[in-house]
RNA sequence: GCGCCUGUAGCUCAGCUGGAUAGAGCAUCGGCCUUCUAAGCCGAGGGUCGCAGGUUCGAGUCCUGCCAGGCGCACCA
């Protein structure tokens, strides 16, 4: 609130001075010693007004006019910046909002309720999800949600191949073990899949279906098994996404581009555009007009067509579903395509940032500083349900997330495991069940703490003031991270606002600082405090809801270890 | 060879779109428990922000060139 009091204040003298168009930013300094608010607009004048920045500084708090901002103190420091010190009741306002804004607080509708999809995962049925579709399991629910929070109507969407070469090394790999159960001896395609699931399947195949396709290589025995292996993998992957709490608006199968035509229409479509030519015998498109650094075969000269032309497709698709936003979740390996999807919807007329895309680097699973593989049914890799099996779903979600999707994840397993405030996540879930538990000591709920009931000028312990200006963070936060779709921001938020909180709490011992306590005999100063806690409760629990994680209202002490 | 990403404390990483003395967690060291949950709290040490130039009041952040690592460069998906 005094936030926009002070900008429009600030507004006023510039335009007094003449310079109304220069921006003014407001942020919050690192160093409390510099206030709660901080303006560096006398430094970005300097050079137009041709006078120093201190002086301009100097001048604009003569002429500033704050009246009811919850100023305290304006002052002129370092280079030039403006430093606002705020009152402690100005400060702590929010907590009034956070409270009767509740589940809520730090919601906005800045998205206009525009439709945006969000891909993600669209992994084949091929095998088992792993590590890789688990970051983007998280990520890709973290950033639909950070939409959905930011007031954008959000559609997530799994695309999967259900078609084509992949389908057909699967179908093959499971008929090479089918025939190995029958003591048949045979050999794994190139591309085949190495899995001990692909041996589960033959032998469930086996149980279903009987063994009349021993020594039949037969396109309908292929048929049969591809089928039945897709049935069991999509399956397996549903329960695996299920119990890792990510869920679906839409499957989208490539196929269904096949079957309703939208494939070939493309392709006419592009030709019509004249920016398709053919050569050594195949169609292609010049896509290097549109900012690829090469041009691609669309049909080959089989005649078949290139996965590029329905990737094409599928995303015209998206667009004609009235999808005009549209962010991609993929894996890094994949940024190949991003150059050629886009020339290949920017030739059909979309515009050149279409579809954005969020690409993640690999996860990798470490254990003492060495990586580990305790993958028995995949093979080559971990599977995802290995990883949350072993370390909780909270704890892989979070982990999956709380580094920006450009960097390598380094899943260090010791701190995964770790049930204490070294784990980040139990961390923040620490810091909302004690928070929790102050109100069952109180015998007090939710609802017996009103907006409006302290008085928050009260809070003005170092550690509260922290705190508080944390807390009034939460809004501008989400909207950056759902802006950047980057959920790490939450992470960082919560972690710090984790350890603030913590910090707080301890400082309130009753053993230690009695005066301190949130559960004190002074009425007014009682009532403060329990404000502030239900407000750290409610941002780290809506922080924790964007992740995807629960907020436990309380943790469960582990076993005493049996002691010597 | 070309393209994308990455390089910040011993380790894992932030750094809010160019701001003040570069931060956090882990690890290390030093203090604190008859707890509104010590599964914790407080404090300390630790840095040539890969290297070299450039842009400007001001650069970890922007530009150029190198160096190192990852990924991708099919008429496979």
């Amino acid at each position: 609130m005094s936030q926009e009091t002070i900008r429009a204040a600030l507004a006023r003298v510039l335009a007094e001075l003449g310079t109304e168009d220069a921006p003014i930013q407001l942020e919050r300094p690192r160093d409390p010693a510099h206030g709660d608010l901080a303006c560096n607009v006398a430094m970005t004048l300097a050079k137009k007004l041709g006078r120093p920045p201190r002086q301009i500084a100097e001048e604009i708090v003569r002429r500033l006019d704050l009246g009811a901002a919850g100023v305290s103190a304006v002052e002129v420091a370092g280079p030039g910046f403006l430093n606002f010190r705020l009152t402690s009741g100005a400060v702590a306002s929010v907590l009034d909002r956070v409270i009767s804004e509740d589940r809520a607080f730090g919601r906005s509708s800045s998205g206009g309720a525009r439709k945006v999809m969000v891909e993600f995962v669209s992994a084949n049925p091929t095998g088992p999800l792993h590590l890789g579709h688990g970051r983007q399991a998280a990520l890709g629910d973290a950033i639909a949600a950070l939409l959905e929070w930011t007031g954008w109507a959000v559609h997530r969407e799994y695309y999967y191949n259900d078609s084509g070469n992949q389908m057909d090394n699967l179908a093959r790999s499971v008929w090479v073990r089918y025939q190995e159960i029958h003591g048949r001896s045979a050999e794994l395609p190139e591309g085949g899949y190495q899995g001990e699931y692909v041996r589960d399947i033959a032998e469930a195949f086996t149980e279903e279906a009987g063994s009349g396709y021993v020594g039949q290589d037969s396109a309908e025995a292929l048929d049969a098994m591809r089928h039945f292996a897709v049935g069991i993998l999509r399956g397996e992957q549903d329960r695996d996404l299920t119990d890792f709490r990510v869920h679906f608006d839409e499957y989208f199968l490539e196929s269904s581009l096949y079957a309703d035509g939208k494939v070939d229409r493309v392709v006419e479509a592009l030709r019509a555009t004249g920016h398709v030519f053919e050569r050594d015998g195949a169609i292609w498109l010049r896509t290097t007009e549109f900012g690829d650094d090469k041009d691609r075969v669309m049909i080959r000269s089989n005649g078949a067509h290139t996965y590029f032309v329905p990737d094409v497709a599928y995303h015209m698709d998206k667009w004609g579903r009235g999808f005009h936003r549209v962010i991609n979740v993929q894996g890094s390996d994949h940024h190949g395509t991003v150059a050629r999807v886009r020339a290949g919807v920017q030739a059909l007329g979309l515009p050149e940032g279409f579809p954005e895309y969020v690409l993640h680097q690999m996860v990798r699973v470490e254990r003492e500083g060495t990586e580990v593989k305790f993958s028995k049914r995949a093979g080559s890799y971990t599977t995802l349900r290995e990883l949350f099996d072993q370390v909780g779903v909270d704890v892989a979600r979070y982990f999956m997330q709380m580094r920006k999707p450009d960097a390598h994840l380094v899943f260090d397993l010791d701190v995964a495991l770790d049930q204490s405030d070294k784990n980040p996540v139990y961390k923040v879930q620490y810091a909302h069940a004690r928070m929790c538990s102050i109100f069952r000591k109180a015998g007090l709920g939710p609802e017996d703490v009103a907006p409006g009931s302290a008085d928050l000028s009260l809070l003005s312990h170092e550690l509260e003031r922290e705190l508080v200006k944390r807390l009034g963070e939460f809004p501008e936060m989400v909207e950056r991270a759902a802006a950047g779709a980057s959920p790490h921001v939450v992470c960082d938020y919560l972690e710090q606002t984790a350890a603030a909180a913590n910090g707080w709490y301890h400082a309130g011992n009753p053993s230690r600082n009695p005066e301190l306590a949130v559960l004190v005999e002074e009425a007014a100063q009682r009532a403060a405090r329990l404000v502030l806690a239900r407000s750290v409760q409610v941002v780290l629990r809506n922080g924790l809801a964007i992740l995807g994680i629960e907020a436990p209202t309380r943790m469960d002490r582990p076993e005493e270890s049996e002691a010597p």
